[in-house]
RNA sequence: UGCCUCAUGGUGUAACGGUAGCACAAUUGACUCUGGAUCAGUUUGUCUAGGUUCAAAUCCUAGUGAGGCAACCA
């Protein structure tokens, strides 16, 4: 028993991303009693984007790996751009990812009275006081990085002073701006987040969860190690832009520690620690929310949820699937490395997800009608067609069958080449399901278009399997013209062109949007589509993964079909290199 | 420039002093009633220069390149 302790406690498992090492070692060593508590603390100022779901599944992830738990938090301290429709919206998408934060849920306007009394606890202590700088004046106090600033001419009151004059701050006496609260570090350190940040402005805005009840509001640096040393959070992770604030949060930690106000979970003190990973980024999009508010607010696209933005809502209304969003999070790794990720990653991971699981449809989508001249004009049948090959649990279906088809348009050519294995005069294809069918003579109109496929199929081919075992290459989809019904889809691709719509600054990314984004077309498909319910996935054949859209459906309650992303298509591959 | 951080194929990541591996992308083939899926194969990499060591992607030194910080935003 003591020497198994013992091993544990000497041997971290030395695998997974550092952070993952860096929780382990402190379980091994016993720290905090072994707890793990980490938190994600979003600011309800925007809607979360894949970015987010990245530090969502490191957050809950890691609590789950060590049998910890993860909060959920509002870092709401800035009333003049949060609010409860993005709160809420924050909270709708987490639990979609398919994570629960439980009964632990706060809000760091929760926690302003314990914040207030923190800073008047340094005021009292000499380590804070009341500066009346204005911030051109304090740019120049505060110096640059290469040379020591100059101290605030309020540095050095007597906390009676400061302690009087935060209060009056507190009252409401003084403008916006006119006042803040310093804490008292080192005017001359190298790290500028030393020289006596702000840690309290004051703000006459009413706040969504406190109302009017504050009229200042403490700093994120101040704010954030408070909530987290007052939740009991052992591991704090955040991206690596907050690396250099790292002191400045050990600080304020130990400024709690000697006011004793630090946790005390099962008799052990718990001090929380922060650690930093480089946050994602991805090709052909952005993911800045400053960014994406542009988007919205310049009506480039159709709002936060808009399928084609790389927010956790639009994806889900694009059809990615909650599981796909987590492979893809678990798949791109943790580091401190600075990366970009392939889009084509992403797509991927959502197609492995959706291959496993979407039911598969037939759906034409440039149509051109195939006659099968040897079969009976008033003649219909049913053949069976699989709906999920990669899952037999799934069933099976019957799709009308009759003289008149619709194929596309694509899988015919006048003069195909060697490799092209679809309609051609004098060629055989399979049609999907349904018999083996050769091509005889084409009708065009006055402009060498083709207007209608003619042809005759093997009698004895029905349900699509060769009499005599020939072989044959190509399997085209086809709806019934009779029986088909018309389907709104909208085809979505890439929002920008290039890879990086940054590449030239922040401030021309625009330019850079792709103008074929969204296309909205009819389809032709087979009579069970119109039986999908808003929020189904499925696979056209041949064509690509929909989701039919809960927001719009028509009024005879066909939904909406977006496209999620296409098939792979080696054939278009090839042929467009060409 | 001051402080902090990072550097492995086209992209992202693993290897924790001992055979540079995996995924995506690319590419070849097999198979297939989706030119999908599946299976098999191929191509491409340790930023540079020194040092320590029997042995370095890994440790040390210097350089180079990239990023972050200098809001009363988070």
């Amino acid at each position: 028993m003591n020497s198994d302790k013992q091993e544990n406690t000497n041997t971290p498992k030395q695998q997974g991303h550092f952070l993952y090492q860096w929780i382990a070692a402190d379980v091994a060593a016993g720290k905090n009693g072994g707890n793990v508590v980490t938190r994600f603390p979003p600011e309800p100022n925007g809607y979360l984007h894949i970015g987010h779901a990245k530090a969502i599944c490191l957050d809950f992830g890691m609590a789950e790996e060590f049998n910890g738990r993860c909060h959920l938090r509002m870092d709401d301290t800035n009333p003049l751009k949060e609010s409860d429709e993005y709160a809420d919206n924050i909270k709708y998408d987490i639990k979609w990812l398919g994570f629960d934060w439980g009964e632990y849920f706060y809000s760091a306007a929760d926690m302003f009275d314990q914040m207030y009394q923190i800073a008047e606890n340094l005021i009292i202590s000499g380590q804070a006081y009341v500066c009346s700088l204005s911030q051109e004046e304090w740019k120049e106090y505060r110096g640059v990085p290469t040379e020591p600033g100059k101290e605030s001419p309020a540095r050095n009151t007597s906390p009676e002073e400061n302690l009087a004059l935060f209060r009056r701050m507190k009252a409401g006496e003084f403008a916006d701006g006119t006042k803040c609260l310093r804490a008292k570090i080192d005017m001359s350190s190298p790290n500028i987040h030393f020289r006596d940040p702000v840690i309290y402005r004051i703000m006459h805005a009413a706040h969504y969860h406190t109302g009017d009840k504050w009229c200042i509001y403490p700093m994120y640096d101040f704010a954030h190690p408070i909530e987290d040393a007052l939740e009991g959070v052992t591991h704090s992770m955040c991206t690596l832009e907050f690396e250099v604030h790292r002191p400045l949060y050990d600080w304020v930690i130990d400024r709690m520690d000697e006011m004793g106000m630090l946790v005390i979970r099962n008799g052990n003190k718990i001090r929380p620690q922060q650690r930093e990973f480089s946050r994602l980024s991805l090709t052909y999009t952005v993911m800045s929310k400053r960014l994406l508010l542009q988007l919205v607010e310049n009506n480039k696209v159709d709002g936060w949820d808009d399928p084609r933005m790389p927010t956790i809502c639009g994806m889900r209304r694009r059809g990615y699937p909650p599981m796909a969003i987590r492979n893809f999070c678990d798949s791109v790794g943790i580091t401190k490395f600075i990366s970009t990720t392939d889009f084509s990653l992403l797509e991927e991971t959502v197609r492995a997800e959706l291959n496993r699981t979407a039911e598969r449809r037939l759906a034409v989508f440039n149509p051109v009608k195939l006659i099968i001249d040897n079969y009976p004009e008033d003649q219909e049948e049913f053949f069976d067609a699989v709906n999920n090959p990669e899952d037999e649990s799934a069933g099976t279906r019957k799709i009308p069958f009759s003289r008149e088809l619709y194929v596309e348009a694509d899988d015919y050519m006048k003069d195909p080449p060697r490799k092209f294995f679809r309609l051609a005069i004098g060629k055989e294809v399979r049609l999907r399901y349904a018999c083996l069918f050769t091509c005889t003579h084409v009708i065009e109109d006055d402009n060498g278009n083709v207007t209608e496929i003619h042809g005759v199929m093997d009698m004895d081919s029905r349900g699509g399997t060769a009499p005599d075992g020939r072989t044959v290459r190509g399997t085209i989809h086809w709806v019934s013209a009779k029986h088909a019904v018309e389907i709104p889809v909208r085809l979505y691709d890439r929002l920008f062109t290039v890879e990086d719509p940054l590449q030239d600054g922040s401030s021309n990314f625009m330019k850079y949007l792709n103008e074929d984004s969204i296309n909205e077309v009819k389809a032709l498909a087979e009579p069970s589509v119109a039986k999908f319910k808003p929020g189904e996935h499925v696979q056209f054949e041949r064509s690509g993964y929909f989701f039919a859209d809960p927001e719009d459906s028509r009024p005879d309650n066909i939904p909406v079909f977006n496209r999620t992303t296409t098939l792979r298509d080696s054939w278009a591959k090839n042929s467009s290199k060409k």
